[in-house]
DNA sequence: GTGAAAGCGCTAACAA
DNA sequence: TTGTTAGCGCTTTCAC
């Protein structure tokens, strides 16, 4: 079995209390003794037992992370900048999937495998502000999205309506007045995509332009299919359109593709924009305009801020909104040259 | 503070020992006090401490997987995977990442924050053959990918030679003969990138066509942008080739992002091929051709294997090699109409 | 069918 | 400067 502290002690010829002395470097060691323990270590291949550390520390150093999918890049890069700005606080990244499911995103607030973070980071996409009550939780629970507002923790999310309606301005701005809109969702208000949406909307008032629901496109997941099969739908239906606003960059990947089979040219004939800044939004052809949402500011905003309530370092304050910058991004597939 | 079983007990009026054989749904319990025993547990929101419960069983219930980046999207699948298959087996993933960056993959084996899982699946990139000892771990570890063979733990990687012997000889059925390599590693001979260029060579030889120096292109770190300066260069030097072997889909698709700038036309000019299946092939333009190199097999036999070696089950096995089966996905980018 | 008590490996208050 | 010891919350053996 694994050594403990126990034999170190014994080899080393201390008590075990010397033996954490020397773990926790303790500055009143003196060298000889110091040296023999770390000596024991070495031989015997020591290892903390982090159960039993954590068991009496209260604390584990690791933060969950609840997302729907590592499939969906916009999750993939998000973990990756959560992942990064823990370990810069020391602490390690428990991940659960849900799938976007509210059933799945409920159960994961209350399973108790979740219990082996000191705290979590939760992204829902199923639930709801119906829901805001399971966010009431006996441990300290950071949200990030938009599917709720206003609930009983703290919340980093990115300003949704003023960056839609930033990115539609710059669209309206290269002279597009028919923008169509990929990914919206039916009836909803709050989340990604109602936020979004409104902000095309505030955007198009703001410019005398009039809303046309015929150029609104409705979807349910966030996927690449979606946004080709949005974008086949408004040529069949002969809809005049002369730019795309895509509410996410996948969603928007996908509209291209069928855009250029079609024999559009981009931003020609088309302008596109999308919603997120994702690696491949660069190398696409043409390079994809987005969004920039604040992806990292906002993981290190929520793990910065979990970490207080973890120590209690916020323990008096109400629930917070963290709001990320955003910037508009733009590449070839919305600038004329 | 959280509740403990004592606190349970008490407000239940049983034993801490009633309420345990509660909790671990023991038969031999009476039902009136089994009922009075739930009561107290949700009335108080008692939830069982893991650390307690793994201190004493030894077990935690976590893996960790350690990875160079999520943000390269085969590992975000991968880990998409993985986490998938261990939920199969109520088991909770704790993600790492190294940035492929040898040195930390040799302190995250021995980093003891890794220890918190019961076993560790490790997927280096900048680890060679060199550092197989490194792998003599006091843990349950499995390793994937192909930097390293042989070594004293269960392996479980893809078919690379063979895979991309049949995805060059399936150019080669098109009619290709000048099939230029993005991607290759100056004198790697293990390694993703190693033993592709191997298959390549091996389709070449099979087929009688003379291998070309000049038309493998070296890049260090498999991303899109270096599968599009690869493919300027090319394009610079005046080389002649009709196909294109990217020894990964991100290669791939920066590859044929210039070569569709430049005005060739795929697959008419130019046929190109990936390696990975990400999702993103399918909805590029052209659609990527690809190999499927069973990542979801490699994700579920990993998981598997390593849940063996935790239980003993396999105890007494030698190191194992486990490798999934793989399929040449035929997409527009390599297949004329 | 239920209770009492030991101990998993570690840390830290207290003693020496 | 180093040693002794009491738990952290849980599971489980052994009595009752």
């Amino acid at each position: 079995m694994a050594a403990t502290v126990h034999d170190v002690a014994r080899v080393a010829g201390v008590s075990i209390k010397t033996v954490s002395n020397v773990i926790h470097e303790f500055p009143h060691v003196r060298p000889t003794t110091r040296a023999k323990v770390l000596a024991a270590i070495e031989q015997l291949g020591y290892r903390p037992n982090l159960s039993a550390r954590s068991l009496r520390s209260g604390r584990t150093g690791v933060i969950g992370l609840i997302v729907p999918e590592l499939r969906l890049s916009y999750f993939a890069e998000l973990t990756d900048a959560v992942i990064k700005a823990a370990e810069r606080h020391g602490q390690v990244v428990l991940v659960e999937q849900t799938n976007g499911d509210r059933a799945r995103e409920l159960e994961a607030l209350n399973s108790p495998r979740v219990k082996f973070s000191d705290g979590v980071l939760f992204s829902p996409l199923g639930m709801g502000v119906d829901d805001v009550a399971a966010l009431n939780v006996s441990y300290p629970l950071v949200l990030l999205g938009e599917r709720i507002f206003g609930g009983p923790v703290d919340h980093v999310t990115m300003q949704n309506v003023q960056a839609a309606r930033t990115a539609t301005e710059h669209l309206i701005a290269q002279g597009r007045r028919r923008i169509a809109v990929v990914g919206a969702h039916e009836g909803e208000v709050i989340g990604s995509a109602g936020l979004r949406l409104a902000g095309y909307t505030e955007a198009l008032a703001a410019s005398g332009i009039e809303f046309d629901p015929a150029l609104i496109a409705y979807t349910t997941l966030w996927h690449r299919a979606n946004g080709a099969t949005a974008m086949r739908e408004f040529l069949a239906t002969g809809v005049q359109f002369d730019a795309v606003f895509a509410l996410n960059d996948t969603l928007a990947l996908g509209a291209m593709r069928v855009l250029q089979e079609s024999g559009m040219r981009i931003p020609e004939d088309v302008a596109v924009i999308g919603f997120d800044d994702l690696d491949e939004a660069r190398y696409t052809l043409p390079a994809l305009s987005t969004v920039d949402p604040g992806r990292t500011e906002i993981a290190e905003t929520a793990v910065r801020v979990l970490l207080e309530r973890i120590t209690g370092a916020a323990k008096d304050q109400p629930p917070r909104e963290f709001l990320a910058e955003y910037s508009v991004v733009v590449r070839e597939s919305s600038a004329l040259a």
